[in-house]
DNA sequence: CACTTTTCCCAAAACGTTTTGGAAAAAGGA
DNA sequence: TCCTTTTTCCAAAACGTTTTGGGAAAAGTG
């Protein structure tokens, strides 16, 4: 094998010996033009059969890999997906996040792009972060989550027509793509169940406003109520804060039962869990049997708990996939409208959800 | 304002409407060329303070950010740093890797680096991840995390002498760079601590072998107990499952109290509370009334709980920036040997670590 | 003034791809 | 056979920077 060093630069890694081979090295050794090779590699038509095959083999026995950056710039695309995420978000508490970045993630891999990750501590330095990447031109689309009812990444992002897509909704007239879990469905059905059960009193812990999610969830859960030929009571509705979900939700729960007619059913998002069932615990209430309970995400904690908390399941990963695809279709230069997805999510009956005693 | 649109490409992010400016056409608004504006702005002494300030100026303007592919393309580096992380890992399941993160991301974005993520659902596409980033030229250097005592990725990395940090310690003799907790240090602390209020069966709930992290853990425990004066007894150490912590340590709870003599305090990982909770409320015990507990890692739960949880806190943020700036320097070329470092733990007490009653 | 040094700028090359626009060779058709 | 079409390849340009290696003008020096 006498492979020619000469053309073997250092770079790309600095003290790392680069053992790998450009393209320019590789047609030398087929003894075809860089262009060719190029091309047979691409699967264009205008290379013989029997080449293509002799350069494909060729470039698997020296491991040739395209340099991304050289075809990044090429193609005058990034071929790079970005993504903001703050840490207060306690959205990323557990299993639910993860796996939608996971889908995300693995999408993105397969697509042969990359993924950027920002971590931002605040809403300012989220903007900031996301200015970075767009306009430092380091990304060819956003990927946003944790969306508020008025969101000013949004308007930012349609403002300079840069593809984007939400996991979420926001308040916002121009068309836009999104993907997001039916919480009005989910609610609405979670609400209904336990009216089937014999509920009459049912609570709604919901998430702090400002946010898009606990919209939806109202919405579902109002719509439940009605359904069940049941009345709204304001007094029977609170709301926990997103920077403290425990704290929060533990005041609330004591909170709800100092009403005359307590409630004997709670409708709430998982991450508030912990919160609930130490107010619980507090009033001497013993959760799904003195106050049935149905959170929303399927948290690691509803599994282990005992007894085990009924959920409302929302498909992270698959949501995570599609963000995705619609993405590309989007940086492909698709019309953003088109896509508007909203996800069923199913309802999971475990032990907290049992008829009043 | 005459700006001539005619340089104007359509291109990185199609339908996006590029507005932005880049440096031949930069140049050709200051009638000079693009070399003296890019050195102008790059500082070097060899262009008059006149003209650089009058650069620097109609750069700022017209917002120029020099394209980032071209500049990674001619400078011969990706300015991207690469890390893997697994939903398994219920490492990640609260404040403390969101912590790292956020430290690592930040002092990243500082080198005006970017940080690309890799989500693996086990120890082979975790591998296969990170294979991709380096053999694909895509990272300039790796960022490692929750190491195994025996770590392929390290030998791998080591063998092509690319640039990497760790996050933890691995078992290998050859010189690397790392940034850990002393878990060790902490554990002794720990331990000897709750032996001065008069404990002396003090129960070892560690972490998976396979890992490194619990070896520190039980070494700081029998130094602790050693210096206490104190026997170890091999039936007050159990280890809980990594990928089911709050079943495993459940389980292990209820055994160790089926001991003739059992303990009357307990270390372990934060991270498999609920389990520990779970299992002393089922034998009838009060956390901290009890049986006193101190637990690694200031999660949430910790504060939230009451009463509340006395826990090891290491300062995550600060490490992953360290680790930043350690990749900096070994990408620079500098002997990773000469990077080992060992952080403090700091003890939180709160109300979970009283005298045994 | 003549020579050297310093200051200030720039043209050209390079980074590693892909695309453009042919061109030579082979094959087909009359 | 001659012309047309198809097949197969390639040289050159382009992507947007930074670096290299000067070179002209200005400033110093004797």
């Amino acid at each position: 094998m006498f492979l020619e060093q000469s053309g073997n630069r250092i770079g790309f890694g600095e003290g790392f010996k680069s053992m790998t081979i450009n393209l320019k090295q590789l047609s030398k050794l087929l003894k075809l033009s860089p262009t060719t090779v190029s091309r047979a590699l691409a699967d264009y038509p205008d290379v013989s059969a029997k080449t293509r095959a002799r350069v494909k083999q060729m470039a698997i026995q020296h491991g040739y890999q395209p340099n991304p950056v050289a075809r990044r710039l090429q193609k005058g695309k990034t071929e790079t997906i970005g993504i903001v995420i703050t840490p207060e978000q306690n959205y990323f508490s557990d299993t639910f996040f993860i796996d939608l970045l996971s889908g995300i993630s693995n999408q993105i891999t397969r697509a042969g792009y990359e993924l950027i990750l920002g971590v931002a501590s605040d809403e300012e330095h989220e903007m900031q972060s996301m200015r970075r990447m767009v306009e430092g031109k380091r990304v060819d689309g956003m990927i946003l989550t944790l969306i508020r009812e008025q969101d000013p990444r949004v308007g930012y992002l349609l403002d300079r027509d840069f593809p984007f897509v939400l996991y979420g909704r926001t308040r916002e007239t121009r068309p836009y793509a999104f993907v997001d879990m039916d919480g009005k469905q989910a609610f609405e059905k979670a609400c209904t169940y336990l009216a089937g059960l014999g509920h009459r009193r049912i609570a709604l812990l919901n998430g702090e406003p400002g946010f898009m999610f606990p919209v939806g969830c109202r919405e579902g859960y109002e719509s439940g109520l009605f359904l069940s030929g049941l009345e709204l009571d304001p007094d029977l509705i609170r709301e926990w804060k997103h920077k403290d979900p425990s704290q929060s939700s533990y005041r609330w729960t004591l909170e709800l039962f100092k009403n005359d007619n307590p409630p004997t059913a709670i409708l709430f998002q998982t991450e508030a869990v912990n919160g609930i069932f130490k107010g619980l615990d507090e009033l001497d209430l013993q959760p799904g049997k003195d106050v049935a309970l149905i959170g929303y995400d399927d948290l690691e904690i509803a599994r282990i708990h005992r007894p085990s908390l009924s959920v409302l399941r929302p498909q992270a990963r698959e949501a995570g996939q599609r963000v995705v695809n619609i993405l590309m279709e989007v940086i492909k230069g698709e019309d953003p409208g088109k896509f508007q997805e909203i996800h069923q999510v199913e309802m999971v009956i475990r032990e907290t959800s049992l008829p009043p005693s």
